[in-house]
DNA sequence: AAGACGAAAGTGGTTGA
DNA sequence: TCAACAACTTTCGTCTT
């Protein structure tokens, strides 16, 4: 109790180790702490410092579960399980008598039967600690872990998952949940991670954001930006430059058709380099998952309609 | 030597008949 | 279901710093 509140005085007094600045912001939907000055990331998982929730079988999940709102969609029963307990004595502490002993024990019985006992409930387990598992590996923000967790639900309880991989799904949830809360990952990133084909994931996307009558914008380019500028340590100036250019291009229409990564991509670059603060074609593509040929081809679009000079 | 450049051929996904 | 198509990638030779 008191060590939590000593750790949120140290958090709050921290300084930015680049620059000295103490005027930090945290950003909690991207689940950062972000200098004001430089905009170097000094903390990455400041929302998420919870325990772990993962959980292999049902005891387990009971065990964790306790009775601690706020309910959880990332637990196979949203963490409000009851259970019987297993002494066959009543509040009190006296023994049953043997005649209920054995209604007892049915109870019993069919408590565990409609709890874990049904396909359904195993593969949420299963789902669940895979979701947990990926989410770690992409040091995602407990609400889209938790909306995620809301979209497997949906899906299973419309009988989606029968006959797919629970990976896929899992991984198609997450991509879903993303997108929705204006953080998207690429497809390609989710991939990596896992042992599941690009192709597959974007299939059971579209499956479930079909079934689930999803409303899911397509990304602009600026939902990139934050992230890729973070990934090469540039300054929050570059980061506010290319969003102002992605702004202008998307007035002059230079966007349409145009895949938003790439777009981003050569709008960091383009920053870099007016805010000199260079980095190669190479280290931005790397990060953003395309090909320098791909910037270089944006770029000199974006340079040509909007006039921009780029001398070394 | 490293980075930027651009041509040309190849690849995977979308679209419309 | 198939072919056409645009976006993007891969590869590679050349130029610049």
């Amino acid at each position: 109790m008191n060590k939590d509140k000593i750790e949120n005085k140290i958090e709050y007094r921290k300084k930015c180790p680049e620059c000295g600045n103490e005027n930090l912001s945290k950003d909690y939907e991207r689940a950062e702490l972000v200098c004001r000055k430089c905009g170097l990331v000094i903390d990455e998982e400041i929302a998420d410092h919870g325990p772990e929730w993962r959980a292999f079988n049902n005891e387990q999940v009971e065990k964790r579960a306790r009775a601690g709102p706020p309910t959880k969609y990332t637990l196979h029963d949203k963490g409000l399980s009851t259970t019987i307990g297993w002494k066959n004595r009543d509040a009190y502490g006296k023994s049953i008598p043997s005649k209920q002993r054995s209604q007892l024990y049915r109870l019993r019985k069919w408590h565990r039967r409609t709890m874990a006992g049904n396909s359904n409930q195993r593969n949420l387990i299963h789902a669940f600690a895979e979701l947990s598992k990926i989410s770690s590996q992409l040091n995602l923000p407990r609400s889209i872990r938790e909306q995620s967790g809301m979209l497997y639900r949906k899906a299973s309880k419309k009988n989606l998952i029968r006959g797919r991989s629970v990976e896929a799904l899992v991984l198609a949830c997450i991509y879903a949940a993303c997108r929705m809360a204006g953080l998207p990952r690429t497809l390609d990133e989710l991939s990596d991670i896992s042992n599941v084909k690009r192709k597959d994931i974007g299939r059971t996307y579209r499956f479930i954001s079909k079934k689930l009558k999803l409303k899911i914008n397509v990304p602009t380019p600026q939902t990139f930006v934050s992230r890729f500028c973070n990934a090469l340590k540039l300054s929050y100036d570059v980061k506010k430059k290319a969003n102002e250019i992605i702004k202008e291009s998307i007035r002059n229409e230079l966007t349409s058709g145009r895949g938003p990564v790439g777009f981003a991509a050569a709008a960091i670059y383009i920053a870099t380099v007016l805010n000199k603060e260079k980095r190669t074609q190479r280290q931005i593509a790397d990060v953003a998952g395309v090909t320098e040929v791909t910037i270089r081809n944006r770029y000199k679009e974006i340079a040509k309609k909007l006039s921009i000079n780029i001398q070394p």
